[in-house]
DNA sequence: GACTTGAGTACGAATATAACC
DNA sequence: AGGTTATATTCGTACTCAAGT
């Protein structure tokens, strides 16, 4: 009686149609399915057959609950509509289709990191991948790795096993921009600094400061808007034009610090770059159309998005994930070298 | 043997472990997860205690198997990392937590959206909100909503049966855009428009031309620059400003058009708004502090997100949808009536 | 004996039906 | 009876093991 077409609604074929329609057992359809090659040719053939007029599709329900693999990978990222975050989401999600999982992305801010694991436990996940900017995210990060295979993106934490980290080099990028800015012939290079408990705020900070110092140039103290807005840079960026022997060029933690910073050197009379340069973050859409368009660093998200992927994919079949850290690349525009290109 | 530990891997607990803690049968911790109101409460008592002890959760597969509910939602979007589409998203998936859902993204680009419906249905989603900015995306909506609920957010598309349809009232925003210039003192008022085929973009241009239409003033044709990018913005303003008789008034159809014009319009050595007043559309982040900060119209997407959603789940409840609409906002900036408020 | 195919059962929860106090 | 609990079966796929060529 399984598979017979008994009732009056419709309902979607399953393996036992199949099979009787291509005159074999659900087994051989199952082996056509997930081990091609140990069927006959002939067999395999009328079985596909038998799929597509019926336009059969697997049950992955039943798929994960024989498998214990429920194909679905779990993404926890901060609520922010931060460009970061969001880019790589979104890479995370393409790359994860092609290799067969599905993603389901959550945010851990309306309630909390265990309610959000929780949620990911019940439906099955198979791995986690935690966009973890803070140190907190991180350890909880890192208290799941026991549980399941969890992939962490989080620049600057170091790699303790079971958790594998995955990261964009923020020091190196932001030693670019400063030796960009130096190279131009800048003594007094200020900082304007995400807020201080993300692990890309620090990094950025320290790749100012070592560049600084490798440079022999003074280090001066951080500035710091208290988030990443351009309220905050613009704030910050106030904070410099009070400041006794002003800084001849800024060197902005994002995009957006550096369109507030922007805005506040306007306010004060002051021209980009020729009072003062500055130099962003991010690369996010349209500053090359900033008042005056902004020199930034151009991070690869979706290389780090596959990156983290790929090494969650490795952890769950059991590989060893290789660790991973893509370049940024600095960005040349108006608003540190001028219209003249220098 | 069911339940029974028989091996020396710890196995997450399943309901057999539950009942057998709690000394009842399985079918009696299932009513308490599910109908508690049938289950004694000391013996519920009981049942909650060895579910907490155990850590015991239900097993979404096999729960998805058994009622042919997966509790997924499925959930279209074109790729683009456009404002409006990933604000959606953000809160459609927050609004499906809420109701007991888990949503999948995907976009049609890399591959098809036949791809997308099939990668959808293999995994048992419930139901799929379509964000169809365009005729051709709407379209394919409507050919699924025969096969399951589906919402589509999609401005300015009929409300015809089975599918249902939310949207923000983008007719509504560019009235409110238009007349804000009109009250202004402005008689030549020109439209930047985005692609022809979006529905927002049309539904942007017909409130522009409706209301200066009921404002006895001629109606200018359409400018546009082919995308929705800064870049386009910019070159659309060329084009206006190579005009005879030259807007004192741009209507850009978003706020990256908007960034884009205004720099074409300092590039042409014009104040804004003393010569060319300004007004975007999305209010995007940031725009508070553009040169100058811009004066634009905010869009209800949480709002929208939440009606799609609910939408969708009273759909595939069984229940019949309310039609909704949410008003935008108009918000006022420097870009249109200057540093003095006007 | 290599190659194919089939029968039977496990996976974990839900539910109709029957039994219990 | 009336409120609770137990037994048996179902969902659709995968997989072990055995049987057929």
């Amino acid at each position: 009686m399984a598979g017979a077409n008994q009732g009056l609604v419709k309902r979607s074929p399953v393996m036992a149609d199949v099979a009787a329609r291509a005159g074999v057992s659900h087994q051989t359809v199952s082996r056509v399915l997930n081990e091609p090659s140990l069927v006959r040719p002939s067999t395999r053939k009328r079985v596909e057959q038998a799929i597509a007029e019926l336009g059969y599709r697997r049950n992955m329900s039943a798929r994960a609950l024989a498998t214990k693999r429920s194909s679905l990978i779990g993404v926890v990222s901060p609520a922010v509509t931060l460009f970061g975050p969001s880019q790589m989401a979104t890479a995370i999600q393409a790359a994860a289709r092609s290799s067969g999982y599905a993603t389901i992305s959550a945010t851990p801010e309306p309630t909390s990191p265990t309610e959000v694991l929780d949620f990911f436990l019940t439906l099955g996940v198979e791995g986690i991948i935690v966009i973890a900017p803070t140190r907190q995210t991180a350890t909880e990060a890192r208290r799941l790795a026991g549980t399941l295979p969890v992939v962490a993106v989080a620049a600057g934490m170091r790699k303790v096993r079971p958790l594998h980290v995955v990261a964009i080099d923020n020091e190196q990028g932001a030693r670019d921009a400063t030796r960009h800015l130096i190279d131009l012939g800048h003594e007094r290079i200020a900082h304007i600094a995400g807020p201080r408990d993300w692990f890309d705020a620090r990094a950025r900070i320290q790749g100012w400061q070592a560049e600084l110092a490798s440079a022999g140039l003074a280090v001066p103290e951080v500035t710091e808007g208290g988030g990443w807005g351009a309220a905050d840079g613009y704030a910050a960026a106030q904070e410099l034009l009070a400041l006794p022997s002003r800084p001849t060029a800024v060197f902005a933690a994002n995009d957006d610090l550096a369109l507030g910073a922007m805005r506040a050197l306007h306010h004060a009379g002051l021209r980009i770059p020729e009072d003062v340069a500055v130099v962003g973050y991010d690369d996010v859409a349209n500053t090359a159309f900033y008042e005056p368009p902004l020199t930034t660093v151009r991070q690869p998200f979706d290389d780090l998005g596959r990156h983290a992927l790929e090494a969650l994919v490795a952890t769950i079949e059991g590989r060893r994930p290789e660790a991973e850290l893509s370049p940024p690349q600095l960005v040349v525009r108006e608003s540190s070298v001028g219209s003249a290109g220098g």
